[in-house]
DNA sequence: GAGCGCATGTAAGCTGTTACATGATTCT
DNA sequence: AGAATCATGTAACAGCTTACATGCGCTC
C-alpha cells in the first residue's frame, strides 16, 4: 500500500512520469523514506493503472509510456494522509546489532560500534546534499529534516556508546 | 538472516527457551528494534535446527519443546555481529507521511502532523517503561538508549514542523 | 559497429502478515 | 463447566530482492 502511495505522491507532486523516471526519482529524493528498486516498480504501476489510480497518457519510443495521476488516485492518496495511522514496524539492522552488542567482549563491541558510527556518518553526507539543486518546491522538506534529525541523534549515540565502552577497557 | 540472529541472540542471553518464550521475549523485549510473530517464529525455529544452529534439549508437556543454541549457532551470531554491515532500509510510514506533507491544505497537514506527534509521544511513553524488571543484565540497554534518542528527537521535529505549519495559517 | 546508457520487463525465491485451526492446562 | 491463557502449528497471500533477459538509441 504504501509504495502505491509513495508512487501517487511523486506523480501529483512532480507530474506525469514513465516508470523509469519513477524509479530514478525514488533513488534521488525518496530513498531515505521509502525503498523501492525497478522490478517493484513496474508491476505495481500496472496493477495501479488497472485499478484507475492512475492512467498511460502517451507511450513513447521503446515502449516508454508514461503515467499521469487520476482524480480517483489523488482522492485515495489524500484520503490515505489524512485518515492512515502510521505503522511503527521497525526492522533495523543497526538497531538489533546494538541490541545484541553486550555479547560481545569490550573490544570487539567497540569495533562493531564503529562501524554503525561510520554507517551513521555515510547517510549524513548523502542527506546533507538533498536536495537535488533541480528541485524547485519544498516538496521532501519536511522528511528530509526528520532524516537528518534521526541521523544526527544515532551519531551522537553511538559517540555516547563508544565513550563508556571505551572507559570500560 | 536477521530474524535469525534475533532469536539465536536471545538464546545466546537468557538461555534455553521454547517457541512461545521466544515470541513473549521479542514482543517485551526486541520489539523496538525487530519484530517477528509466532507464526514466523515457529517455522524458523524449525530450519536453525536442521541446519544445526540451535538443537531440542527437552520436550515437555503439550508438545512444548525447548530449544538451546549450539557452539555453531554461536559461532555464527558472533561471525554476524562483526562481519555484517549493517544495512540501511528504511521503511517508514511515517517518514513517507512526511514527505507527502505539502501536498495537503495547511490545516489538514497539520491534523497529519498531530496525528504523527501522537504516535511518537505513544512509543515513547511504550520505551519508557523499559526494561521490564525481570531482566537483570544490562542486555538490550544501547538498543534501547537508542530507540529513546531517536523518538525524542521524531516529537522535537514534530512540534518544530507544526509550529511552522501554524505560523502560515 | 561497438559500447554505453535508456527503458522495460519476468521469474524464482525469500520474508513477513493475516486468518485459520487445534488442543492442553489453569483459574474461577 | 466455562473462560482465559498456554502452546503450537498451517496456508494463503502480500511485499520485497536478486538474477536474468531484451532491445532501442545515441555517441565515438
Amino acid at each position: 500500500m504504501s509504495l502505491r502511495m509513495a508512487l501517487l505522491g511523486l506523480l501529483e507532486a512532480k507530474g506525469p512520469a514513465s516508470g523509469y523516471d519513477l524509479a530514478k526519482s525514488f533513488e534521488r529524493s525518496l530513498n531515505h523514506v521509502w525503498q523501492a528498486g525497478h522490478t517493484q516498480i513496474y508491476p505495481e504501476l500496472v496493477k495501479m493503472d488497472s485499478d484507475g489510480l492512475i492512467a498511460v497518457q502517451s507511450e513513447g519510443a521503446r515502449g516508454r509510456k508514461i503515467y499521469v495521476i487520476t482524480e480517483d488516485g489523488k482522492g485515495r492518496l489524500h484520503a490515505w494522509l489524512r485518515d492512515h495511522e502510521p505503522a511503527i514496524t521497525i526492522r533495523s539492522d543497526i538497531a538489533l546489532q546494538a541490541f545484541l552488542l553486550p555479547l560481545l567482549e569490550t573490544a570487539q563491541a567497540i569495533d562493531v560500534l564503529e562501524r554503525i558510527r561510520r554507517s551513521f556518518e555515510e547517510r549524513l553526507s548523502v542527506l546533507e546534499c538533498f536536495p537535488d539543486p533541480e528541485s524547485k518546491s519544498d516538496f521532501g522538506r519536511f522528511a528530509l529534516k526528520l532524516g537528518l534529525a534521526q541521523t544526527r541523534t544515532g551519531l551522537a549515540w553511538a559517540d555516547e556508546c563508544l565513550a563508556e565502552l571505551r572507559s570500560r577497557l
